[in-house]
DNA sequence: GTAGGGTTAG
């Protein structure tokens, strides 16, 4: 009997994982009794004095578990042989095997064959369409599946709380944020608001929304927390750059007796990178390798990042030296690592070290780091022709930021009017971004012709973005426009638009030092201004010449003089020479791009003092010794 | 039977 069953079914590989009796049984002339064949296998039971009902339960336990080991070993050949088999017995339409048919074929990627079950099944219930919604969005078929929602809700079907799970994880991948919002207005109507799952996929559907204090109300209105709604949260303050804020609430979950697991550990390293914190992130590690749970990838990769954005390469090549298998994403952020270092030939051996090795395919974040790398190391021709090849290669879609590096390249090596020809005729559409790059390498090469061009554009695109207006005034300033720079300001002014601003900080041990420009924040204030107009004295004496051209205020020289002295990363730089230890490099860290004068300043203090001196900035870091600076003094 | 958090780049 089992020989004729997995005969019929076709089912050689999975046939030891059903558990069929090898009972001999005798022939039915009807089976199941509504059968409109007869000729199919029988059941394995006796059933001289079975009831219908009886044989029809045992039948669907048959199925039930022949199903359940096609959806566990992704066995879609043999879920379709056993569908055949169970719409001849008049099975697959009576509902139930239905979901299970779908959650197959779906997890299979058999789209068409999901669909049709779904569309023959005469009743959907609520597992039915969950299921067909969740692997519509899984597959990243977001609009099928925000279809299905509109059709399930239509048809009166009552989501229960994996519905409701779903379709908010959904609104978040699709970024359908007023959808999600809309869906929390009848989850609050239904018994299943404080679910846990479901409030768990609330707090981050409004964290990825950037609405992070309504998604902390969702957490905190939680009757229950678990590991999974803590790193949710954790997770979102780090993602939207609240790095300390997102420490702080992991310590206190902590705190309160709250455990972890790898997910959150990467989180967390993900904020310490971002805070550049490198004693709690070597703290971290240590204790990501007490908690076993080191070896997953993803912690990993975040400890390669945390390691390089915290400035030891070394220590962040050791982890990647070690790893035992390696994502796309490991690759990405060792590249990115080198890149953000100016070291563009490590970039490259690593970067060929992986088309050797050829075990994990390059996407588009790797040719963006690459591209990067290419600027950041100053290696623009071979960064061009790096781009020209991966451009008629195919393989990778080229995005909008790959443009944005190419235009960075191209500034990079002053040729300027060819990358505005390059912009003008790429394929997409150039956004604030690409013309907010071209108008930082007409300031960096003086070029006020095409630097016009770029911030006319931008600040056409970006209105509101502070950023814009300074970079334009620098343009003007260029030209020395002096009339058009208190135009702009005024301009500002009118539009409300404040500049982000500036901060910069230093550790001590486990503590941050955080310092703003021209703020007396800081407990040691008086003493580190002092220490800055000392430095500023001796450096003078050296060459330095304040560069009054980046202060964009309508004062006179004395004043911009003194503006410039109280700028952020002077101040952290006069805190760490005042207290670092001296045989160790200064590390300071900047949230937005060092100014030129500070970065002038910064070489002529490390030549002056003979110290070395490491300042990360927003997008890469500048390695000063003895006056010269790794990003040969263009960012 | 159907469900929630994660790592690089930007």
């Amino acid at each position: 009997m089992l020989r004729r069953i997995t005969q019929f079914f076709h089912l050689r590989n999975i046939r030891s994982f059903v558990n069929f009796s090898t009972h001999q049984s005798p022939k039915l002339d009807s089976f199941p009794p509504n059968s409109p064949n007869s000729n199919i296998a029988a059941p394995s039971f006796n059933l001289n004095h079975a009831s219908s009902q009886e044989i029809y339960d045992r039948r669907f336990m048959e199925y039930d578990a022949l199903l359940r080991e096609c959806v566990s070993r992704n066995h879609v050949k043999a879920g379709q042989t056993t569908q055949s088999h169970m719409i001849k017995t008049s099975y697959v339409l009576r509902g139930y095997f239905g979901g299970r048919l779908i959650v197959l074929y779906l997890k299979c990627a058999y789209f068409d064959d999901a669909q049709k079950v779904f569309d023959e099944m005469p009743h959907r219930n609520v597992v039915s369409w969950t299921a067909m919604i969740s692997g519509y969005n899984k597959s990243g078929f977001y609009n099928e599946a925000l279809h299905l929602v509109v059709e399930m809700l239509r048809s009166g079907t009552n989501p229960n709380e994996f519905t409701f799970t779903t379709v908010v994880n959904l609104c978040t991948s699709a970024s359908q944020f007023e959808c999600g919002r809309q869906i929390h207005s009848l989850i609050v109507k239904s018994p299943f608001e404080s679910h846990i799952y479901v409030g768990s996929s609330l707090l981050d559907l409004y964290a990825k929304s950037g609405k992070i204090h309504d998604a902390r109300l969702v957490f905190e209105g939680l009757p229950e927390r678990d590991v999974v709604s803590c790193t949710a949260i954790v997770s979102g303050y780090a993602q939207l750059g609240l790095d300390q804020e997102a420490l702080d609430l992991f310590c206190q979950l902590q705190r309160e007796g709250m455990t972890f697991n790898y997910v959150t550990y990467a989180c967390v390293l993900t904020a310490l990178s971002g805070l550049a914190a490198f004693e709690h992130g070597r703290q971290m590690h240590g204790r990501v390798l007490r908690s076993h749970q080191s070896f997953y990838i993803a912690v990993e990769n975040s400890l390669i990042d945390m390691y390089s954005k915290c400035g030891y390469l070394v220590y962040a090549r050791r982890i990647f030296d070690a790893m035992c298998e390696r994502s796309v994403i490991s690759w990405n952020a060792m590249l990115g690592g080198y890149g953000r270092h100016g070291d563009g030939e490590a970039v490259v051996d690593l970067y060929c070290q992986m088309k050797e090795e050829n075990k994990v395919k390059a996407d588009g974040t790797t040719l963006l780091t690459v591209l990067s790398g290419f600027s950041h190391g100053g290696m623009e021709r071979i960064g061009l022709q790096f781009f020209d090849e991966a451009a008629s290669a195919g393989g990778v879609n080229l995005g909008i930021e790959h443009y944005g590096c190419v235009v960075d390249l191209l500034g990079r090596a002053g040729q300027l009017e060819r990358a505005l020809q390059f912009v003008k005729e790429m394929p997409l559409e150039p956004n604030a971004a690409i013309w907010g790059s071209l108008l930082g390498a007409c300031r960096a090469h003086r070029d006020f012709r095409v630097g016009k061009i770029a911030a006319d554009h931008l600040l056409e695109i970006e209105p509101e973005n502070a950023g814009n207006y300074v970079m334009l005034c620098n343009v003007y300033a260029l030209d020395g426009r002096w009339h058009e720079v208190r135009k702009v300001r005024l301009l500002m002014k009118d539009k409300a638009v404040v500049k982000e601003p500036g901060k910069s900080w230093i550790a001590l041990g486990q503590t941050l030092h955080t310092f703003y420009a021209g703020s007396q924040s800081h407990p040691n204030s008086e003493e580190v201004l002092y220490k800055v107009g000392e430095m500023s004295d001796r450096v003078k004496a050296a060459g330095y010449t304040p560069d009054l051209s980046s202060v964009l205020h309508d004062v006179d020289d004395e004043q911009k003089g003194r503006a410039l002295l109280g700028h952020c990363e002077k101040l952290a730089l006069a805190f760490g020479m005042m207290n670092a230890c001296e045989a160790k490099p200064i590390r300071i860290m900047k949230n937005l791009r060092i100014c030129v004068d500070c970065h002038s300043f910064a070489k002529f203090v490390s030549q002056v003092y003979r110290r070395e001196l490491i300042i990360r900035d927003k997008s890469r870091f500048h390695h000063i010794v003895n006056g010269k600076c790794s990003c040969s003094d263009y960012w």
